[in-house]
This record gives structure tokens, sequence and C-alpha cells, in this order.
RNA sequence: GCCGACAUAGUUCAGUGGUAGAACACUCCCUUGGUAAGGGAGAGGUCAAGGGUCCAAUUCCCUUUGUCGGCUCCA
């Protein structure tokens, strides 16, 4: 551990010590240290954020009486007997073997270190306590939720200064603040939480986004398929769906009747119900079920920007990172077993290709291996067999391919495992865009088929594959991957024409004309140049045109680059050869 | 869903137990301009919604809705 992180993780204790002087009835969780500070977890503490700094300044006060750590290895039996009325130290106590104490005046605490000497060695004006925040002891849901008290700690008064900086700057380039600016998207009370409505310009951005997503597709030999946005229970029941994922299903839609008849309320019998899809996978598959198919064909590869709806719990939602309809550029891929690895070496070029294309390197994205649970089988269908056999095709590919991933147990889908991307948003969060999914389950429940070489009837494999992840979640983490400078491809509006006075505005209206086949706007409010040149540039526009008396005597255009760069007078023809 | 912080004009924000203000944006007028905000006037608000306390609530309390930071979950 480094000098700030054992610094940070000292502070944690001198937290716990600070909360428990003024609150006597706190029961002690666990306090590491985290990237950038350090965190305490505490049971029975109401407290609210202004109560902060107080505690800030008992801290402070700590810290000032050279409080030295002590380290001290105990028998089991002597740290029950010093923590029997911390229950949560006792229940972590049965899960290590080798226990060690740290004491610090009076407090003491189930630690192994390593920690300061003494408290001299921190600068009081190195951290600073952050926020309050609800946390599930150890993680877990089912257990007790604690009160976490987060603090930031660097190792130098300026660090802490430049970490502060760091978080302002971030916020100007997070995608909800930019979408406002550059008039992108919004969410809306009257419609709905995570519903995300498309003003004109993010709907172009998305537009475009599509459509080169539909050409790449074609030349990668994927044909386009489309899919209803709801369908019938029984398809849920059958695929999973309805008893793995229905906590992030909305509930069903009455559909014996219409929504006049449902309001009636007259006694509602047993009716058809209808689900609003969390995925597109179960129709992909009925469009297969409805032909016989030979081992001829394959691969299968059908693609789809296909709408889901998924009940995410209200404060999981976030800008377009998180929200509750949201569409996927999903892709199935139906193969035979001697194809499997080639197709998902395949997908795993794609995806590289497109972050290489839209500019993310590979230091902004984490890959992760998601597989099952082994101590949560009931988590998942299907047998160990299929399991392990697709846990290690995954793995192995990814190898191959030179990916370096992490593998994570019990983050695989519940029908089979995952190769996840991550990239990080503008705070350094990670969020999973791109995803390669083996699934041996569906076809089985499904009974899927194909005819072998030997006219027999075999089962095909299936890989579920998204690249943005969704286009929501993608176009968010783009807005803030190009601080809302889009490159010229992608900007709603690629040139703005300013006339220099009322005179000038036939000529603007003529270079449009040459200029058609971009996206051009012609700023011909009465305002001066320099207004109209700040607007320009506020929304980030990546020429900006201006014409005058000499442009129009010359028959020229007068350009400016985003980024404050002056390329001066240009004929039209050359402007356009630089484009 | 849980913990914490919030919700005032289209936007970003001040402010107050006696029903509100700035800047930018908007409309009109003046200005006819040369590379990041020319000047003036006007219009615009059930102070998120509902309930309660009070002579009186935008302000205090409760509930709901929405937003933000965490936790859990996830594309």
């Amino acid at each position: 551990m480094n000098k700030e992180n054992i610094i940070r993780h000292s502070l944690a204790h001198i937290l716990a010590i600070a909360v428990k002087e003024k609150y006597k009835e706190v029961k002690l969780g666990m306090g590491p240290a985290i990237e950038n500070g350090f965190y305490y977890d505490f049971d029975n503490l109401e407290i609210e954020e202004k109560d902060l700094k107080e505690i800030e300044k008992r801290m402070k006060h700590i810290i000032k009486q050279n409080v030295s750590f002590e380290e001290r290895e105990v028998s089991k039996k002597e740290a029950k007997e010093i923590f029997k009325n911390e229950p949560y130290k006792l229940e972590l106590l049965d899960e290590i073997d080798k226990v060690c104490i740290y004491k610090t005046g009076d407090f003491r605490d189930l630690c192994n270190g390593p920690h300061i000497k003494n408290t001299k060695e921190i600068d009081p004006n190195t951290f600073k306590l952050e926020r309050i925040a609800g946390a599930y002891f150890k993680g877990d849901e089912k257990n007790k939720m604690l009160t976490r008290i987060y603090g930031i700690a660097f190792e130098s008064k300026e660090k802490l200064e430049k970490y502060l900086e760091f978080q302002k700057e971030a916020k100007k380039r997070d995608h909800r603040v930019l979408a406002r600016k550059l008039d992108l998207f919004h969410t809306d009370e009257d419609v709905g939480a995570g519903l995300i409505l498309w003003h004109p310009k993010g709907a172009l951005l998305y537009r475009l986004i599509e459509d080169f997503w539909i050409k790449k597709h074609l030349e990668n030999g994927y044909e386009l398929i489309r899919t209803p946005h709801i369908g019938n229970r029984k398809l849920w029941e059958k695929s999973g769906h309805f008893g793995f994922y229905s906590g992030s299903m909305f509930p069903p839609l009455e559909a014996s009747q219409s929504l006049e008849d449902a309001e009636k309320k007259e006694d509602i019998k047993e009716s058809e119900q209808f689900l609003l899809k969390p995925m597109n996978c179960p129709f992909h598959i009925a469009i297969y079920n409805s032909n016989l198919h030979s081992y001829k064909e394959f691969p299968i590869r059908w693609a789809e920007t296909g709408t889901v709806y998924r009940f995410e719990k209200k404060g999981e939602l976030s800008g377009l990172t998180r929200v509750r309809g949201f569409t996927q550029d999903d892709a199935h891929i139906f193969c035979r077993k001697d194809q499997v690895e080639d197709e998902l070496k395949k997908v795993i070029d794609f995806i590289l290709y497109i972050y290489e294309f839209f500019g993310f390197d590979m230091s902004s994205v984490n890959v992760y291996l998601s597989l099952r649970d082994p101590l949560n089988k009931e988590k998942y269908v299907g047998d160990d067999e299929g399991w392990d056999f697709s846990e290690a095709v995954l793995r192995k590919v990814a190898k191959e391919k030179g990916l370096h991933f992490k593998e994570e147990l019990g983050e695989a889908a519940f029908y089979g495992p995952k190769l996840d991307f991550k990239i990080k948003d503008a705070l350094q969060r990670e969020w999973q865009c791109s995803t390669l999914q083996f699934d041996f389950n569906l076809p089985k429940r499904f009974e899927m088929t194909f005819v072998n070489d030997k006219g027999e009837k075999e089962k095909p494999y299936m890989i579920h594959r998204a690249l943005f992840g969704s286009f929501e979640r993608f176009i968010g983490l783009l807005i803030e991957h190009y601080e809302g400078s889009f490159p010229f491809w992608l900007a709603p509006i690629q040139i703005s024409i300013i006339p220099v006075s009322v005179s000038h505005r036939d000529y603007a209206y003529k270079v449009r004309e040459q200029l058609k086949e971009f996206r051009v706007k012609v700023m011909d409010e009465d305002e001066t140049v320099s207004k109209k040149i700040r607007e320009s540039a506020v929304q980030k526009i990546p020429y900006i045109i201006t014409v005058g008396d000499n442009e129009i005597e010359n028959n020229t255009i007068s350009v400016r680059k985003r980024g404050n760069q002056n390329l001066g007078e240009l004929t039209i023809n050359n402007f356009i050869k630089k484009l």
C-alpha cells in the first residue's frame, strides 16, 4: 500500500473515533481506503450532511493530539472480548483466521493495516468529509443498510485542490449539462422518469449514429430484422424471463380489453396478458423458428435496433446512462459448434473497431468476463456442463484476442456467461456498453433446431451481442467523450454562415446553396457579428463562415474552425475540398 | 427501493412566515455591424403537485412526483 492509501485508511479510523465520540451508540461496520479517499460504515447513526463539519473538526482535533497507531496480533478469543459490543466486527471475526488489532488512543479496530505510526504524519488540510450514503453491510442487499460517511484525502493540499478542480471540470462535460446547452434531449416529469425525449439536434445525432451502425452491420454480413415492443406473457414464461427477470420488467398489460373497458373494472376475467419486452431475444428466436434451417445457412446474423423497457428502480436512473426505455443495438448469431469461436472473435473485432472509430482508447474501457456464481446456481438456467463449456470458450476467445480482462463471479446473464466492455464517464464511473454473450440455454428452451449434414436435427448455438449496449447510454458517453464537440460527421449543425450585415444575407444564402450537401445554418438574425460568432462557438459548431463586402467582391468565404482557428479567406471549392 | 442533498421565469441561479428578483434566452424599438455577449423597453412565475400548522405558507411539517451523489441492481 502506498503512503497516500495508508493515510486514507488511517483517516477512516480517525473518522470512526470522531463519530464514536459524538454518537456513543453507533456500531462499527467497515472503513477502508478507496480511490481518492476513504469511508466508514456505521449502524445506528442518524446524521445529516450539515453534521459533517463538526465531525471533520473533531477529526482535525484528534490529529493534532499526535496519537499513535499500535498494531497487535491477538487471539480470536481475545478479539471477541474486545468487540463484544460490536456485532458487525464479531461477524467479520468469524470470517478471518489471523486477527490483528490496531489501537489508536482508546479506540480499537479490527484491521490488517498498515497504518501510519502517529497522526502527526497527517496534514489536517489534505482531507475533507464529502457526503453521506446508505450502504448495505458487506455490499449485500439482504443485509442491513448502514450509514456511510465518505471522505476524500490526498498526500498534499495541492492534490486535494486538483481533485476538486477536476470534479468541477467534469461537471462541464456531464452529458446532462451539455444536453441542455446543446439542446439534445430531456426527460419530462409528465412523461415519466427514465424516458428520453430527443430534441431535433439529439434525434439527428441518434439517427446519424444509427445509419452508421446499419451500414457497418450490412458490410459485416448481418441482416436486419424488426420486432414489436410487446409480446404475449407465455413467450416470456418460456424464455425464463418471467421467472428470472421479472424484477426488472414492467407489470402486464391486459390485452383482452381496451383501456376504456379496463377502466370500468367490471369483473376482469383471467385475461390474456402482454408484457413490454425487456430483451429482444425471444422475438428473434420466433423468427428463427418460423422456418426450417439447414447447416448450410449458418452463420445467421440478425441485427435489430430494438427498443426495450426495463423497470429500473427509481434511484438507479441517471441521465442517458440508466433509463427505463432504451434501444439496444442488438444482434443474435446462430451457428454450428465449429463456428462459435470464429464468430465470437469476429464480434470482438467489431467491438474494437467501433471503439477505435469513435476514439475511445482502451485505457478508458475495462473488459470483464462475467461468470456464473457457483454458490448461487438457482439464479441461472441450464446445466453445469453447458456453463463450464461456454465459460471456457469465452475465456479462450478473449485470451486469443489479447484482451486484458478481469473475471467476475456472479455477473453472468441468467442464460449464459458474458464478455462485458465498460466505458468510463466524465466522473470516471464505469458503464457497461458492449456485451458478448454465449447462450446454450435459450436454444434448448425454445426447441430450436437445424438440419445437419447427416440429415439429423441438431441444436444451434446462439450468441447475443451489442456493440454500443444501447444507443442512449453510448450517446451519453459519447457526448462526454467529445465534450459536446462532435466530429464533423456527427455535428448536428456542421457549418454556420454569418452575414456581416443585412445586405450580405443574399450572398450568405447563395453560399448555403453551394454547401447543401452539409448541414448548414445561416445566422441571419439582426445581431452583431461578434455575438453570432459567440453563439456558434457555444454551440460547438465545427466551421463558422463569415461573409461581408470583401467576400462578395472576391467571391470567397472567410472560415474559422472550431477551437479558434482562423483559416482565412477561401473559395467555396477550396473549402469543400478541405472538408 | 434504501441513505443523503435538492426542486423559485425557457435556462442558470439569488431571496422571503405578509403571494417574488437578477443574468442569459424570448418579443418590440434603436443600432447596419468584420471574428466570443451594442443599447433600450416589454412580456414571462398557482415559487414541482397534494395535504397540514398558522390570522397569513413559496418559506415550517407530512405525502407524492422529479433531479443529483452514493448503496443495491444493470445495457
